[in-house]
DNA sequence: TTGAAAGCGGTACCAA
DNA sequence: TTGGTACCGCTTTCAA
């Protein structure tokens, strides 16, 4: 494989000026570039990343750690951080850290050792400290899908509480007169949020009792153990929000099994966007701009990257209500 | 950030030694790698990959060029990959290539100038020279999910025909006398030999017409089209072969608004055994050992990295029937 | 068992 | 506008 001498070489010129051409940068002689550059033609020569990397520039890497990529909501965001990195010029490392934080520091060895430029981290389980600590190391790094208020850290979520809301106020429109709750853990920001969000507006509604929220786990199968029992706390619930879309995809499930009907008996209403064109009927949510999230996610860590000053602050995304079949109101649906 | 000179320094030993104990290798008395080791560990030394892998040694980082990451496949193949690599030392890049040959070209160049390990390849697009032309440069590749027999290329596929063959067959068992098929894009080598295995088993039944087939492109939104156009051609039949899972999806969504009931009216099967979770009911379909193709990829990959002898050519994986609620017999499905 | 030193393939400063 | 050269941080002979 050719190397920046074989290239200086063959056109007659030193290795400094070929790495002058290889990066634009200081004087050149129009004449002499040509020469380099067919010289590089000719010898289809690559410059070798390693080489640059380790001679000061940064390694044009960044990491993307999730949880696991077979939960739909990161495939989507996978995609649009590929997407801006690509675009930048940037190449992306894939870490599955599986909620573990054994798993997490391991990567997180592996990233420093290879010099990544930066890190966009989606975690629950991970104490501000640590990325703290990245950051102190002078690693760039943007949170997503989880906040540190009070910490200097950049993260993006996407309007929780009032995305809830949104939701229970539109279940209200369409008729719901008894509104239940699946949420997701609560150690989680998100399913607080999207749990508060839900409260406040019907905590002071006169149907409301606390058994109407049932605890799960933000997964499919937790979603239809939680449908069932608040099916058996409140047979009469007409109405159903859920932390995440995921479990309305199990309520669903649970629900066509002992034949009630969605919408006609009870609706249903999700939160995410993901997954939409798989489920039957067709789920109302909140949707999340997942895929403006991890580009954004991308722009602000290519920015750290530069060294721009950025807010390391709590960044907030809007959401928007997608109604569809879920939730139609009786009538409407007979069309 | 330490570099092994300060370990060296601090230890009272030269960096030749240092590397010794970095990399077990070498003659080091117990009692100087115990000293290294002490102060690698005060200095919290992490070896630069850049330098090392510049000075000779492997990237320890392969990539996983797709299509798309949204397509519900590849999460898991990725998640697969993402393990087996993680456990051997190794790193995964990602990279989307959206069946779009220039991007493909272009991610080629970034990987070369990266001197990564090695590459893992879905592609439907990918002509088999520009494999070859990878391994003169001495890249080692790993194709999945498609197969140039004849060439010297290692490729992983499951077994398409043979999978058909069992779908078609448990329709038949499950009642079905006129059986339809709902096939992928021709091009594609899995979507042919699903073709094939649909077309050995139905071409000689009586009832048996060409019109029985309907060509789609492996989307849910095909999916229903196709279903539509099937039943308008030949309303009678009470069976489908879909070419793969998303098309059943799509078909079943068409027979949800028709008001046709699955499995009693017409029972269905695709082909591919993901996303399963979502769809109510719960499908039946021939279930490809995706994270065993993943996992089994990664292992050849470092097999052909490590310069060891492998058979360069097609690989086939047997696949599972996975019978559920949408081929029920009726009477079986009233329990 | 250890150390000296020559690279690996570039970048960037200083002179020319 | 160009070239010489000292690194970047590590691996790997070859001698000692």
């Amino acid at each position: 494989m050719a190397t920046i001498r074989d290239v200086g070489k063959l056109a007659g010129v030193s290795i400094a000026t070929v790495s002058r051409v290889i990066n634009q940068k200081g004087y050149v002689l129009k004449k002499t570039e040509t020469a380099v550059l067919k010289a590089m033609e000719t010898l289809s020569f690559k410059p070798n990343e390693m080489a640059r990397s380790l001679a000061g520039k940064s390694t044009r890497t960044i990491a993307l750690m999730i949880p696991d990529i077979l939960n739909p909501f990161f495939p989507q965001l996978a995609r649009a951080i590929e997407d801006a990195a690509n675009e930048l010029g940037f190449t992306v490392i894939l870490c599955n850290s599986d909620h573990n934080p054994q798993k997490e520091r391991s990567y997180f060895n592996i990233l420093e050792n290879k010099r990544i430029d930066g890190l966009i981290l989606a975690s629950y389980t991970i104490q501000p400290e640590a990325v703290l600590e990245l950051q102190q190391k002078s690693i760039p790094v943007v949170v997503i899908d989880n906040s540190f208020p009070g910490q200097s850290i950049l993260s993006l979520v996407s309007k929780n509480r009032e995305g809830a809301r949104m939701a229970v106020q539109h279940l209200f429109d369409q008729g719901c007169r008894k509104i239940g709750h699946i949420g997701g853990p609560l150690h989680l920001t998100a399913a607080r949020e999207r749990y508060f969000g839900y409260e406040e507006l019907c905590s002071k509604q006169e149907w409301f009792v606390p058994s109407l929220i049932v605890q799960s786990d933000f997964h499919i199968g937790g979603g239809s153990k939680a449908m069932l029992e608040l099916l058996s706390r409140h047979p009469d619930v007409d109405g159903v929000f859920a932390g995440n879309d995921l479990m309305v995809v199990g309520a669903l499930k649970a629900l066509y099994q002992l034949g009630v009907k969605v919408p006609d008996q009870i609706k249903l209403i999700g939160f995410d966007g993901i997954s939409l064109d798989f489920v039957i009927p067709d789920l109302s949510t909140i949707v999340q701009p997942i895929y403006s999230i991890g580009s954004q996610a991308m722009n602000y860590l290519i920015q750290m990257i530069h060294g721009e000053a950025v807010e390391k602050t709590v960044h907030e995304l809007d959401v928007e209500l997608l109604v569809r079949q879920s939730t139609k109101r009786v009538q409407e649906n007979e069309e």
